[in-house]
DNA sequence: CTGCGCATTTCTGTCGACAATTTTGAGCAG
DNA sequence: CTGCTCAAAATTGTCGACAGAAATGCGCAG
């Protein structure tokens, strides 16, 4: 152990529960900390060169997010996610995200329909360069799915997508290793839910964000890989 | 103040901060703490018994929970919510228990849809005695949702739906006096939902139910209290 | 060699204390 | 009487420490 110990020191004015819950959540999502594993909290003390107060806030909002379970008086570890726990929560997503496209096609302004079809453009761009994989997964498509909550005008819905759910969504892809196998056709299926709020289709533009998420989900089962 | 002081001495086995964080929680729902008003903690902690570091974690959870709102180095407040929230709480909220009614009508047993055609049975006996409307809004409406929930066989949508966001629906129709003015037709719009389960129309049951709590929403928008 | 019991060690849950910042409010100028 | 200044009080964020419970590991019986 003690092999890096990459303490918090930034001079940062942030809250030092806000701080560690980013490196851990981080550090759960990239399996550092493998799934199952205990968070020792005076370990992590140690290691982050924190007391234990704010890291147990920290570790209490992980449990809040489901990323990892507590076993009273045995401490946390990492979530352990079954296939079926992935088809609930994508299951979950695939409702939402439908929403935030339905609102999307209802209340995009002429500018934000401009600025997704930039976008597309350049991720299209982008999927012809060498490091197309790892683009489209870290940034690509959360822009796209990013990008949609925010223009649906719901706040709530944008929080619970993009600020509640994300990680828990990235951890899932990694312990279940949903790797984007088909970018080149999610792209284009990113641009017909774009032409769909283009036109105003708010029916259309749900029904395809839901196939969307849908057809990962079903990949997920498979165990092939989706497209999301 | 100090009225009360209602200490946290039951002899219970469960977390402080549990215990805590029930206790708050149903503090601000009832409007023990009035929306808006601050919560400061060594106040709470005297009145509670506690020290701040079990207090600071309940406090944490009430914001994950979106009950308090948090300033850095001003404290949290009571939520307060305006109607375009709770317009955009309960456009969330339909296709969530959309969605659990789609998947009730779909993996229900027999014993589960007469269980759900008993406890039907027991509200339409309730709503003709005395005190309907108290019970109704404290217990049948709640055990109906619940119950549609735990029958869908999604425990991730059941812990969101009776779990994360229930106290957060409560304050909501706390704050914004949705009062059920309209249990009758409520309870019959329950029990087509039921009849559309016990059907296997799963596209009827999830339709029906959506209709229900738009219902709500929409007398939420009127402000003229909705039946849910 | 394997399995059980017990002592040691570690860890969780809880508490009290300190520093820095924010809020309060008294005093004074205009 | 109103508004600004500045000191005092209160509060947040953080830390270290202690008690009881759980996990660990050793010794010993079988």
């Amino acid at each position: 152990m003690d092999q890096d110990g990459e303490r918090v020191e930034e001079a940062d004015d942030r809250l030092l529960t806000d701080q560690l819950f980013e490196q851990l959540s981080e550090a759960i999502v990239l399996g550092t900390f493998a799934p199952g594993s205990k968070l020792s909290e005076p370990r992590l003390a140690a290691q982050y060169g924190v007391s234990r107060g704010p890291l147990r806030e920290a570790i209490r909002r992980l449990e809040e997010r489901k990323l990892v379970t507590r076993a009273p008086r045995q401490g946390v570890r990492v979530v352990v996610t079954s296939p079926n726990d992935a088809l609930e929560l994508f299951t979950i997503r695939e409702v939402l995200e439908g929403l935030a496209a339905r609102h999307a096609a209802e209340h995009a302004t002429d500018g934000e329909i401009d600025a997704l079809r930039t976008m597309l453009a350049r991720h299209r761009e982008a999927l012809s360069q060498p490091d197309a994989m790892v683009y489209w997964q870290a940034t690509a498509n959360s822009d796209f799915h990013f990008m949609i909550a925010r223009v649906g005008r719901n706040q709530h819905l944008f929080d619970v997508l993009c600020g509640e759910y994300y990680t828990l969504f990235r951890l899932y892809r990694m312990q279940h290793r949903i790797v984007p196998g088909r970018a080149q056709r999610a792209l284009m299926e990113h641009e017909r839910i774009v032409e769909a709020i283009s036109d105003r289709d708010a029916e259309l533009a749900e029904m395809l964000m839901r196939r969307h998420i849908a057809s990962a989900r079903t990949g997920l089962v498979a165990q092939t890989g989706g497209a999301d």
